[in-house]
DNA sequence: CGAATCTGACAGGACGGGCTGTCAACCTGG
DNA sequence: CCAGGTTGACAGCCCGTCCTGTCAGATTCG
């Protein structure tokens, strides 16, 4: 391991490794979202990264850590866009959770890699798909508080707000899924405003 | 291979054949559904099943194709379960979707095994996906095709039946998984009253 | 009984991925 | 410049799974 840890080609040894373990993330984003789970190895990830073997262990006990940060990445991304669309959103319920609901989508159609990773993928194996429920928890915590937010009294109480945001997250994760692998062909449009329908139906008695 | 396919300790060799294929797929539900996907190989399935590999190619090409032939067991008796729910139940849309959903919840209930098969590990492999792309589209055209018959005129027309359809089949899938796992502290009747009420709210106009 | 078949157990090769070590070439700082 | 950190390339081991082959013992039927 490094004792002195000095610069090399002007960069810092901290920025390196930096750099490294950034190249490592795209190119898990990249292998994970294009090939899929099972074809992810290590051997192809540092392949894409153009790394060897040694600087992947440098910043990753294994495939799974990698897998899992790539995915986490991802939905840290999707938070974001979806709290920044609700800040800048009207206040009508209807209206605000149709902001959201376009910027999660978008998020998808913008880079398909992402959406494969988020939705598809992040099912597949266990390490992920406990990150997946975490994940889903989350988004499912962010769409009751929302709910609250926006409908005030009229919020499902408990065990209600729970069940019904699940059903909606996974509701919403599935179709995503259907239009990112073409099995459907609805508009994004479509898919939205059915999403928001399915909310607004939903989210409040 | 067998030319002659005499009887042994007697039984024939047509059955001998098929009650081994139906050991492998016993000891495949059994891997699956507790193990999870990583750990179903081939080696696991003949231990389980007390047969040595021979014997799985004897019925199987490989793995891939006994998980497939598990999951599809497994949802050919789902949709058995639904179908004869909805032949037995109530005239009144609201009641005949409760039946069908509790019918479809009561399954993996009674059997967690099939539960894991069907909705968390058919997730998991790209063949598996493939399958349970294709089922879930058939439930979909189910529950499309019931609310049509249900709600008549009054039901959504393309392609927002499909559309809601998904939605639905995404949302329980996902509220049924958490529910197997534990994640949610829900009961039996909770799942299927808001998955119903779910039904209900969306699958007419 | 005896020949043919069936069965179960196991050995072992082929293959691929995880993981470590070596080595030459390169860059930095004294 | 040169001692020592840094990098990339690659060989090679370990291990688990897939898959095939062999063989002794059990069973059937002429």
């Amino acid at each position: 391991m490094s004792v002195s840890a000095r610069t090399y080609r002007g960069v810092s040894a901290e920025e390196r490794k930096a750099e490294r373990r950034e190249k490592l993330l795209a190119a898990g984003l990249e292998v994970l979202g294009t090939l899929g789970w099972e074809r992810t190895t290590m051997t192809a990830v540092c392949a894409e990264a153009r790394l060897t073997e040694r600087y992947f262990y440098e910043s990753f006990s294994g495939r799974e850590e990698l897998l899992v940060a790539v995915a986490d990445q991802v939905a840290v991304e999707a938070r974001a866009a979806v709290l920044a669309a609700l800040r800048a959103a009207p206040a009508q319920p209807r209206a605000a959770a149709r902001e959201a609901i376009a910027a999660f989508v978008g998020l998808f159609e913008a880079d398909p890699r992402k959406g494969r990773v988020a939705i598809l993928e992040s099912a597949a194996a266990p390490p992920m798909r406990r990150r997946r429920q975490e994940l889903l928890r989350e988004f499912t915590r962010l769409i009751v508080d929302e709910g609250h937010a926006l409908f005030g009294a009229a919020a499902l109480p408990p065990p209600w707000d729970e069940i019904n945001a699940l059903l909606f997250a996974g509701g919403l994760a599935e179709l995503v899924a259907a239009w990112l692998t073409g099995e459907i062909d609805a508009t994004t449009e479509q898919i939205i405003d059915a999403a928001a329908d399915q909310f607004a139906a939903t989210a409040h008695r």
